[in-house]
DNA sequence: GTAGGTGCAAATCGTTTGCAGTACA
DNA sequence: TGTACTGCAAACGATTTGCACCTAC
């Protein structure tokens, strides 16, 4: 399942969210992208389409698009957070830290672990995090 | 394979490295405890041990320990990086979200998952970042 | 003796916050 | 109209850098 930008802006005003140009912006860039953006990334590509937008507001309208789902946050290694488009479908990151390419690929293995643990723990589990860290083919050709 | 506090010294000359009092004294420090350590946590201790210490010094000590392999970073998710001695014995965190307390696990399951995806993708993946997120048995009792 | 290591302070980077003005519903 | 949203600037915390002094080898 797609998220649409229609889809995302409908979401949004159902949370009581105002749909702003600069929301619309901060969408639209993140939807158009397969990639996963830092803040920053997002803040020059809306040069082109909203200029005068803050930075300041991308990271707020990152804060709000991550709470309800719509993306998903990124801790590709770096110091900087990163954030890519969610399908609803959970799941997960193979990232190159050589050139920085994100894989996605989901895993029936975590849903089974996840119900042991809960199990095991007595914990209530929300959610979680699962990311793998390595060097793409192509990278690893260059030395 | 388990890692001394000689062993790693011997490392660190072998590659050049001086052995000043502040540099045993971050090996120390992280070799003691199977925690994963902030720079600042690391910080803390080390004014037990070898007071005056800088934090400085300690990023670069972290950053030379972990270029050799010593020790391994850690991406909790937050802001801040941390770092952990790097066994070949992987955990991961159940973290209750209420309280804070974390628990730690292994899993047979993640080292599977990384041989497959490892052949499908054709990364040679170098490491992983898995944690799970919920409310451990007592912050569900509370509202 | 010398290159490498240290500690301080200041710079830097990513991110957050306070606040006054602005615009969506 | 009123509340939520925006943008600026300044605050903030983690990390890095410049530089003069120090010390392990």
């Amino acid at each position: 399942m797609k998220l649409t930008q229609r889809k995302i802006y409908s979401i949004l005003k159902q949370h009581g969210y105002k749909l702003t140009p600069q929301r619309r912006a901060v969408v639209q860039v993140v939807t158009s992208s397969s990639d996963h953006l830092t803040p920053n990334d997002i803040y020059e590509k809306i040069c082109d389409i909203y200029p005068g937008t803050g930075l300041v507001t991308i990271y707020r309208t990152l804060e709000i698009l991550a709470e309800l789902g719509l993306i998903c946050e990124v801790h590709s290694g770096g110091n900087c957070r990163s954030y890519t488009m969610g399908s609803q479908q959970h799941h997960h990151h193979l990232i190159c830290s050589g050139c920085g390419i994100v894989v996605d690929f989901t895993s029936h293995y975590l849903n089974s672990l996840e119900k042991n643990l809960s199990e095991e723990s007595g914990f209530r589990i929300d959610g979680h995090l699962l990311e793998f860290i390595g060097l793409c083919r192509k990278c690893q050709a260059v030395p």
